[in-house]
DNA sequence: TCGGACTGCTGGTCTGACCAGTAATCCACA
DNA sequence: TGTGGATTACTGGTCAGACCAGCAGTCCGA
């Protein structure tokens, strides 16, 4: 028996049973028979369906929300989420819920938006800028015929980020704009009047369009200042 | 009552236990009153030093197991990890080699921590500076007696994101600290010469002390410029 | 017609119990 | 003397049952 190199045997994997259960739901989701915004079964009745107890079920429900793949809502249920879930940093999970971190993530989305609004208006090709402009009409249009999706608004700041074509500056504004999907979410927060946000969208492209980084970056502080008025209430 | 517009009101958040345990724990960690490989107290122990149930504070170990802050030993104990969770994007996983990348990192760097440094120009308390004083003392004393550690050039700057006293600005940086660390480990880049940096430092140190955020902005703005043409070199 | 009480659901939490696995100790037997 | 097997006290894993507070639909009376 060598100390080095592979064992022949595998250690017995004893599966905790909430791990079973994180897995089963991540699995009905991924086929479909779970759509966001379904409600789940109740803890109880889960329980039961999967023979197991309700402690188990909880633990398995918790890590799901922290992923991300479920909201819970005391008195009401627990659903699918309607935004993907995407790896948000460990260290920042237990703030999600907090309003005061909406503020904290939005003073740091307008030093990062500064800066990539500022590059943009720089470095964006006239297709870069055409592709932000239809993307721009069609919400004008869908908004216009009453239809309108939350995460939708903050596409065009994703969008402006990846036109820097520095895909670190691309990655980070993701990474903000998931957070701040999420943390919206579980704040119970409602989103700013999409017509508002649509004109200081409008601005921001005119300016960036007119290759002006100073007057893209003034709108583009005024509609996080926006923003945070609204939050602050 | 109108839809539109802010609410007056603010919806009460009751905070969940679990949660709470959740951030305790990795402030611990933060705080370093938690090393890695330390043995947490038992379940029982925990609940009882928190005076919550046992459920509530196995609903927080499930979360951290997940996170991969701690590792749980059924019949041992629970651990923290002895390797700290690090997500790099995954979307730029495959980009840190290249050194194209180094100079896109740099760039957000440079929009992320001028605003961090004007900040902590603005915000940093005195206990905060002393803190940072003494580690940047204990850096030069090191280099005079020939000792240097690579790691630690990016901790000043960590350090200065951290009082901000913003966790997301904080958290940003310390993602893009580590992308910068593997990205020259694999790029094979040396670093710039420490005496430098350490000057940079010392420069911006001061210039936060006289709460001049101008002033430390520029610094950090020659100091990264400095280190972009080492690497255009 | 409207508003409030009622009722049954939900998740949040606590308690106490038992199981299985670990590890250190102790003791009997070779 | 030394080795190996019980003992024992811990650990996390799981279960069951209970109570609370909040949500929502129903029903009834003013």
């Amino acid at each position: 028996m060598t100390t080095q190199g592979a064992s022949l045997f595998q250690p017995v994997r004893r599966s905790r049973v909430s791990t079973d259960i994180v897995r089963q739901i991540q699995d009905l989701i991924a086929a479909e028979h779970l759509q966001p915004g379904d409600r789940l079964p109740g803890e109880r009745e889960l329980a039961d369906a999967l023979s197991v107890s309700r402690q188990s079920v909880r633990e398995a429900l918790r890590v799901l929300d922290y992923l991300g793949v479920v909201v819970v809502r005391p008195g009401e249920g627990t659903f699918v989420a309607t935004t993907p879930p995407s790896p948000v940093d460990a260290s920042l999970y237990s703030l999600l819920s907090e309003r005061s971190f909406l503020l904290d993530l939005l003073e740091a989305r307008r030093i990062l938006e500064e800066g990539i609004v500022h590059l943009a208006a720089r470095r964006a090709t006239r297709d870069d800028l055409d592709t932000l402009e239809t993307a721009l009409a069609a919400r004008e249009t869908a908004l216009a015929a009453g239809k309108h999706d939350v995460a939708g608004d903050l596409t065009f700041h994703t969008q402006l980020a990846e036109l820097t074509g520095n895909p670190v500056l691309a990655s980070a504004m993701r990474h903000f704009g998931e957070m701040w999907l999420r943390s919206r979410e579980k704040t119970g927060r409602r989103p700013t009047s999409p017509h508002k946000a649509l004109q200081f969208h409008r601005q921001i492209l005119q300016a960036v369009r007119r290759r002006q980084p100073v007057a893209a970056r003034r709108v583009l502080r005024r509609h996080l200042d926006d923003m945070r008025a609204d939050i602050e209430g």
